[in-house]
DNA sequence: CAAACCGTATTATAGAGCTAGTACAGTTTG
DNA sequence: CAAACTGTACTAGCTCTATAATACGGTTTG
């Protein structure tokens, strides 16, 4: 069963793009594979404290980006294979890469200080990273 | 005169926001100044191809941070000091990293794959930097 | 002073995102 | 079969973003 435990609903968008998002980044690190069953939209819905049609549009997209199956009546499974997953994990990355990169040359940083920048970040999130995973 | 003409408007959430982040990395860059004249809304709403009022919800948010000034009637300047300065530009710069390093441990890459990947992206788009500033 | 700007404010309209409630057909399970 | 669940679809209402069309008073400049 694929886990909606670790997503935050925040300041990330809509909320239907910040559940395309997690399981998009499940995908791409592993822990949500093909064939796993996904909860149900009324059972994610009230989970997260949301409206079952914002999570019929997040599964309708997935569904349409070929990463999930939904069959009427059934459940609904994942059925993105290696290929897809690694264009999807290739996709997150360098899309969110350009972001702060376009912000770091804006702000007249530097190559240096924008490595310092993401290495300082990376080991202060490293530290307060307590979970039993 | 504050230039808004590296400003390209896109997927970056609402306008009014684009504006302003346009300024506060102007800011943070050193190619804005205290004292800079800005364009009037008038002038930028149509220089943009945008509503009014849209630019007015900008400068407005931007008044109410301490960053410009406005007095009816006459024109509106930069008003943003040394300390503002230095705190638009931390501020931008680990908001967007933290939104990075975010998404590569959620996608499980590593801290040598994180460092890669920007040293990457910055050189590449170093390459494709053809203004004659 | 008077025209031409400026900042500011108001009302109306439209679309996107989200919520709320309901409904119906297909699948699974006892 | 029948109950319980599933995916799917629809309408209605709210907020935010953005547009459109004015309008008013203050400042600048000729």
């Amino acid at each position: 069963m694929v886990s909606f435990d670790g997503l935050r609903l925040g300041d990330g968008g809509p909320i239907y793009q910040q559940i395309v998002r997690h399981l998009q980044r499940g995908l791409a690190a592993g822990t949500i594979r093909a064939g796993d069953e996904l909860p149900s939209r009324r059972v994610l819905s009230a989970r997260l404290g949301v409206n079952p049609n914002t999570v019929q549009k997040a599964y309708r997209l997935l569904e349409e980006a070929g990463l999930i199956a939904s069959h009427a009546g059934a459940k609904s499974f994942v059925s993105a294979g290696p290929a897809e997953i690694e264009a999807v994990r290739t996709q997150l990355l360098t899309e969110e890469a350009r972001r702060l990169v376009e912000a770091l040359r804006q702000t007249g940083a530097s190559r240096e200080e924008a490595m310092a920048l993401l290495g300082r970040l990376w080991d202060e999130k490293e530290e307060t990273q307590d979970e039993t995973t």
